[in-house]
DNA sequence: CTCCTGAGTTCCTTGAAGAAACTTGACCTG
DNA sequence: CAGGTCAAGTTTCTTCAAGGAACTCAGGAG
């Protein structure tokens, strides 16, 4: 958790960096959506200590992203995306998108989308919801919402 | 700076994380993205401390995703997002929209966006680049790609 | 010559990340 | 039924980043 609280700012990004923004975050959720998802898998993967894992995953439960459920009649559970967390999947494969075109270089980039709609290998592509054109940083103006401070 | 670097991982959201994950980054972007894009300027909107400003401020630079750039013949300039920046604006803004689903409760969005070639009040919407349907956490199988581990 | 302003630096304190050993509760094994 | 295993954490200790506040420095303005 890093010292200052992000939660009261009256911003989305600040808002969902509370529930995500701490290192490690967007990296277990990840590997909870590729399948990884026992306590001890996690740890091995990332390479993460066992202390932090532990206080991430708790957050991520109780921020209703991520539920833990048992799978043995054992003291054993593993971690599965909610709904919520779902969603916020949709963010990282943004980010992913980013980082192939940035950052990969020459090799080109680790992993690639099959499309289960179309059966095509893919990116996503960011639209209007309205009208269906590209929508980018600088394709929109803001205005203040019912939410602003 | 989180102890472990990120940025040698075989992972798109990990080498992106070791750009932006480090707390206050998402928001020296959002900020400079929304005009606030001066030393005094920032550090009085967010609250950040003034020495993790610098950090950051020169982290983001030498990433490439901020360019400072001088505005008087003075000692004296102003950030701006690069290209590099702008598209990770566009994350941004995905992260805007689950914020906006999830965590703004009865207040409803601070804030909205107009999309310059619709005119309208819309949030962002993920298409398959390919086939322009829905694409989303759930609807995509994954493929080692070229530069898999 | 002194004051002000923007853009940082320096210094000190606190608390989160890392690492590794320890704990716990259910089962399994001879 | 004593001893061991295994998953899933706890504990403990050290180190380094975040917070906060005061200080610096260069170029005008009065």
């Amino acid at each position: 958790m890093q010292r200052t609280n992000f939660g009261e700012m009256a911003c989305s990004i600040a808002r969902t960096l509370d529930v995500i923004g701490e290192p490690w975050s967007p990296l277990v959720l990840r590997d909870v959506w590729v399948g990884i998802n026992r306590f001890d898998q996690l740890q091995a993967d990332l390479g993460i200590s066992r202390k932090v894992l532990t206080e991430r995953l708790n957050h991520l439960v109780d921020q209703g992203v991520l539920e833990r459920r048992p799978y043995d009649n054992r003291p054993r559970h593993e971690y599965a995306l909610t709904e919520k967390g779902r969603e916020l999947v949709d963010m990282l494969m943004v980010m992913v998108r980013w980082g192939d075109k940035w950052l990969a270089g020459e090799d080109g980039p680790p992993v690639l989308y099959r499309h289960h709609a179309c059966g095509e290998i893919g990116r996503v592509d960011l639209r209007c919801e309205r009208c269906g054109q590209p929508m980018h940083a600088g394709d929109i103006d803001l205005l203040p919402g019912p939410g602003a401070a």
